[in-house]
RNA sequence: GUGGCUGUAGCUCAAUUGGUCAGAGCUUCUGAUUGUGGUUCAGAAGGUUGCGGGAUCGUUCCCCGUCAGCCACCCCA
């Protein structure tokens, strides 16, 4: 027997119906935002997440689906932002329609050990605003990302922001560590000790105690950021609180993606374990010329579809479900039966039969398990009156119709 | 990638110190006199106890390996 790879999912009609609610709810909301939808493939030339998200993050260089074929290598995407950014230039967006608002749904793939909230097929549904600079977008994406959570009926999240300065701050900070860092680094765990090497920054949010205190002690908070990055972020937190949107500042909240500069925020929920965070995003200013594109501001984030469905009583109602079920006795009714089915999903009714030549009790239990509404039932009693009996399964009455006057009747 | 825990029918779980213990509930299927569901009752089906070694007279129960899942770390959505 073939079994699915690691850290892959089926999902099962049970399940796909849930699935079904979150997109048609992200997507409902996206057109009050004017967010218009974009599906890029789910490969791309392996550099550009080099180039992208950062050479020395975990990511790319441990956790890529790589594809090496004669000439290139190709890697499933482990996140949207890049090939939307490759996307936006390629097909000249920023020249046909500059400020541009785009939503995606599907699946991401990460080569991660799987756990809980952690696969290595999972899927997203994010935006990225490419095009503005302004604060109003920081804000703008910000509560979208809320009024989501709101419309997938989840509560109980928190959101965590932080201005991580522009690419100069950034580059400031990382400077100032490097210099700083080096007598200290004994004292350090050996997480950081690794951070110290690749991404520095990361050091910042390191759970290790000790190593917070240590970070505590060279520069660090807000006190890096260039007075533009300062008012811009403060004009963000303004404009939130404006909104009613709670939020906490978290000073050492770091994403773990190169491209990210000023705003960053993230989304967890504490009902999930140690994956917590359902959702997050941020600004990349530079990623759009870093890709060979014009100066422009931009911002993203996005979700974790198989997160968001593990916070309990998320988007779990099914809703009410209409169908009408065909039972047949003998061979005479069975052939006329293959007609009225055909007639009533024509109407647009959705109908069902038996296909195992069950008797009618059995019949009748398949169609209470199927969830129908209605049973019509056809025997040699109804053919010879053109008619056919329609039983009413939630209070068990039943009574003739003429077959004529059958789809008005189901109709109403 | 690191550490720990777990692995018995489709699902949730039992099985005394290794010795008729491979079982229950749910699910599924079939019946309960003629063409009627949901409740009830009866019966049936379904397991090389994750897989592979080893120790033992003998193991679901012990040891090793392997795979998978879970939890934490790491990473991140």
């Amino acid at each position: 027997m073939f079994k699915r790879i690691p850290g892959t999912k089926d999902i099962l009609p049970e399940e796909t119906s849930s699935w079904q609610t979150v997109e048609a709810t992200a997507r409902r909301i996206f057109s009050f935002y004017n967010y218009r939808e974009i599906r890029t493939p789910v490969m791309e030339e392996a550099s550009l997440f080099n180039r992208t998200l950062g050479a020395t993050t975990e990511i790319v260089q441990k956790q890529m689906f790589l594809i090496h074929n004669q000439e290139d290598t190709y890697a499933l995407r482990p996140e949207g932002t890049a090939s939307i950014v490759r996307s936006y230039l390629e097909n000249n967006l920023e020249k046909t329609s500059g400020f541009t608002k785009l939503y995606y749904i599907g699946p991401m793939f990460r080569l991660e050990r799987p756990q809980k909230g952690r696969l290595r097929q999972f899927h997203h549904i994010g935006v990225e605003a490419i095009g503005s600079t302004l604060a109003s977008l920081d804000i703008e994406v910000i509560s979208l990302a809320e009024q989501l959570l709101k419309g997938f009926g989840i509560t109980g999240y928190q959101i965590k922001i932080n201005s991580l300065g522009c690419q100069k701050d950034k580059q400031a900070l990382s400077a100032a560590f490097k210099k700083s860092l080096p007598e200290k680094l004994p004292q350090l765990c050996a997480d950081c000790q690794r951070r110290a090497k690749n991404n520095v920054l990361r050091i910042l949010d390191c759970k290790n105690e000790d190593c917070q205190k240590i970070v505590k002690t060279l520069e660090a908070g807000h006190t890096h950021l260039c007075p533009d990055c300062r008012n811009h972020f403060e004009e963000v937190k303004r404009g939130l609180n404006d909104l009613g949107i709670s939020f906490q500042v978290v000073p050492q909240l770091v994403r773990g993606l190169d491209y990210y500069n000023r705003t960053v925020f993230e989304i967890t929920h504490s009902d999930l374990g140690s994956q917590d965070a359902i959702g997050a995003g941020g600004r990349y200013n530079d990623l759009v010329r870093e890709l060979g594109g014009p100066e422009l501001g931009a911002m993203g984030f996005a979700f974790g579809v198989e997160r968001l469905l593990l916070v309990p009583n998320a988007l779990r109602q099914n809703p009410p479900k209409k169908l009408v079920y065909l039972i047949t006795l003998g061979e005479a009714a069975k052939s006329a039966g293959i007609k009225i089915l055909n007639q009533l999903r024509n109407a647009e009714i959705p109908a069902d039969t038996d296909y195992l030549n069950k008797s009618l009790k059995g019949a009748m239990r398949a169609a209470n398990d199927a969830g129908a509404t209605f049973v019509l039932i056809l025997g040699d009693d109804e053919l010879k009156k053109h008619a056919i009996s329609v039983k009413d399964m939630a209070n068990s009455t039943q009574k003739e119709v003429f077959l004529q006057n059958l789809i008005q009747e189901l109709k109403c």
